[in-house]
DNA sequence: AAAAAAC
């Protein structure tokens, strides 16, 4: 029915074709160039000249940064600051890269294991753990806050560390033994000396965000002898191979998330923490994964009996096949020349390269839960030595659809119970319900909930307009040439268009390839290598437009998505709040634009309160719609839910966390956490938290 | 009601 409304669209001009056919000529035409001049439409020329408006700021601002020109807004000067003192560090530490060569040269020669024969990390190449050869570190402070698990946790500390021969002390974190030959096992360096597709694009990605704006970050956490922040990495002991690569990555300070999280889990505690995406939450909780691993601690790594069964040391499971390999992408960065071997495994794609992959040994293993089950009834992953688990989008986790999986991969396989594990749990939302099952994981956990950076400037610009089903694709169509027009040559500002159905974005996807824009699409019955395919194509900027169901809402960090466009909107306010969240991130602005009509009416209340809350303008008529309706947007989760839903366990007490009310309401929340009317306890619709 | 997640 709803499809039918698509399908039926305004453009009779525009026959349909045959799926298959139209897509791939489609493609081929969106991959040979840019858009067609659009034939004769005339649009309403009052929601011409306010986009106009709108994408010749937006926009400007993407591509001036990318040229390095100034743009004179607050939020891209704090950019332009923060890019200039990251490229300052990189060029300062030329030195960095010169080790890293070191220790490939050296690297065939100190090895000669068995090929085969899996090192466990504390067994590689390791000086004694209390001399960490820490040239260029600043002065590590003394127990910043890894008092829980040093070597005691898991077993005593290790004297066998310097069983390896070839290494001199102060080179111990070097390449993983049993790598030889073939270059089989060579780590690839994921640092960009090898050519990728689209350097520019992912050189900056992490380094913009806005880190002046952090004092104003608000964070709550409440727990038993939370460990207090740190300010810089350089308080933290991560060790020397893990600072290399966070110089690499060009962190130049810890995020707000970072700098609460980190001496949590490097305490050994439990975390149940509340952040977005794109505000270093892999890092947040890869580096105490990685840090802890190297330390050793754990006993004798098991004989891999049955040959064929590894034992991860640590388990992160996410939603999303993309949003897996996106985390496996960012640990291996982190892990590089560790020791720390990460490995991914999710669906859609064939198993046994993964196994293959696992065979090799895993320490880190990222997976989506279904390929996981697979693995662990098949016996070749046993969850036994687990000491990690860590659970990304946790609420989408727990939610309906995934709760049993998880509950059969934690507690019913042979995973160490809550207490002999770490377990780390990270969401933007955290409602009661959710709380409550989650806390089942968790074993005297600390409760985190970091605000989003940078949320005071108005990074993203939300619009609302009233369109009707049939004349959608006209408004899109609007909107992507007023995007053209405005001297982007459709390149790198990326457009990413949510549809609610999986038949609707092939439809748009088809209409909009026909009609000349270089569009793609990705979804649940799109195979995944086509679904790889996309993402790679819409992130290089080749196919500038993407349109996604819900599979893209969440998590995957995609750098200069300058507009979002909820061609449908969601049903739930939360879900809306992650799809705009896909732009408007590190530190650049962005615009998000929603259609609305009255199929979305019990959207209005909750979105409408949302975008005050966010100061936007809010269209009168959509203030009407939302005073007709009385319980807009509400969905079974989203009880409770502000500034990412405080600790459950604190309930009982209705009151707001005298002293934090003022932080919560204050300016610092750009709207989405801020000032929200919703006293303790009662719960309206749109009151969501963090962006992710 | 839809989407996601194994083969």
């Amino acid at each position: 029915m709803v499809s039918n409304r698509h399908a039926s669209g305004v453009r009779k001009e525009f026959p349909r074709i045959a799926k298959s056919t139209a897509t791939r000529l489609g493609l081929a035409r969106c991959l040979q160039g840019g858009y067609r001049e659009r034939e004769s439409v005339g649009p309403p020329s009052c929601t011409r000249v306010f986009l106009d408006r709108i994408f010749s700021t937006v926009l400007a601002s993407h591509f001036f940064l990318s040229s390095g020109a100034r743009v004179s807004s607050p939020g891209i000067e704090l950019f332009h600051r923060v890019m200039r003192a990251s490229w300052a560090d990189l060029a300062a530490n030329p030195a960095a890269e010169n080790v890293a060569a070191g220790f490939s040269a050296s690297y065939g020669g100190a090895s000669g294991n068995s090929r085969s024969s899996y090192v466990p990390p504390h067994l590689r190449n390791r000086p004694a753990a209390s001399d960490p050869p820490a040239p260029t570190n600043a002065g590590p402070v003394a127990g910043a806050g890894q008092g829980g698990y040093g070597g005691s946790r898991w077993g005593g500390p290790r004297d066998d560390y310097n069983n390896r021969s070839g290494y001199g002390g102060r080179g111990g974190w070097g390449p993983r033994g049993g790598s030889w030959g073939g270059g089989r096992d060579r780590e690839v360096n994921p640092f960009g000396d090898d050519v990728d597709a689209e350097p520019s694009f992912t050189e900056q990605e992490n380094s913009g965000i806005n880190f002046d704006a952090y004092e104003d970050i608000p964070v709550e956490t409440s727990g038993q002898n939370v460990p207090p922040p740190v300010n810089t990495f350089a308080e933290i002991d991560l060790g020397e191979a893990l600072n290399t690569n966070i110089r690499r990555c060009r962190y130049v300070k810890p995020t707000p998330v970072q700098r609460h999280s980190i001496p949590i889990s490097l305490a050994g505690r439990d975390l149940m923490a509340c952040a977005q995406t794109g505000s270093g939450k892999t890092a947040a909780f890869c580096f105490p994964i990685i840090s802890g691993i190297m330390r050793g601690g754990q006993p004798v790594q098991r004989p891999m009996r049955g040959a064929r069964t590894v034992h991860p040391l640590a388990l992160i499971l996410s939603p999303t096949r993309e949003l897996s390999m996106q985390i496996h992408e960012e640990a291996k960065k982190f892990a590089y020349q560790t020791g720390v071997r990460v490995v991914v495994a999710y669906g859609g794609a064939p198993i046994n390269q993964q196994l293959r992959e696992l065979e090799r040994g895993v320490d880190i293993l990222v997976a989506t839960p279904g390929r996981l089950v697979d693995l662990l009834e098949r016996a070749r992953v046993s969850l036994q030595m687990i000491r990690y688990l860590t659970l990304d989008e946790a609420d989408r986790m727990l939610d309906m659809g995934f709760e049993p999986q998880i509950r059969k991969i934690v507690e019913q396989m042979d995973m160490p119970p809550p207490g002999d594990r770490q377990t780390m749990l990270f969401s933007a939302t955290f409602p009661k319900e959710i709380q409550r099952l989650a806390s089942d994981f968790l074993s005297n956990y600390i409760f985190l909930a970091v605000g989003r950076v940078g949320s005071s400037t108005d990074l993203i610009v939300q619009r609302v307009e009233f369109v009707y089903d049939a004349d959608k694709r006209s408004y899109l169509m609007d909107l992507l040439h007023a995007q053209r027009e405005n001297g982007t040559h459709g390149k790198q500002a990326l457009t990413l268009v949510f549809v609610e159905t999986k038949k609707g974005a092939d439809s748009l996807e088809n209409w909009l390839c026909t009609n000349g824009f270089p569009a793609t699409s990705i979804h649940g019955d799109r195979s995944q290598q086509e679904r790889e395919l996309a993402l790679r194509s819409f992130k290089s900027g080749r196919t500038p437009i993407l349109v996604a169901t819900d599979v893209a809402a969440r998590g995957l960090d995609i750098p200069h998505v300058a507009h979002v466009i909820n061609f449908d909107l969601p049903n739930d306010i939360d879900d809306y709040v992650h799809r705009i969240g896909r732009t408007g991130r590190a530190g650049k602005t962005g615009v998000a634009t929603a259609f609305f009509n009255e199929n979305n009416v019990s959207l209005a209340r909750s979105l409408s309160e949302l975008m005050q809350e966010a100061n936007q303008e809010v269209p009168a008529w959509l203030l009407r719609y939302a005073a007709r309706s009385s319980y807009g947007g509400r969905n079974r989760r989203s009880g409770g839910g502000r500034f990412g839903g405080r600790d459950f366990r604190r309930e009982g007490s209705f009151n707001r966390v005298s002293g934090g009310a003022d932080h919560y309401s204050g300016g610092g929340y750009g709207g989405v956490y801020a000032g929200n009317g919703y006293g303790g306890g009662g719960y309206k619709a749109g009151v969501t938290s963090a962006w992710d």
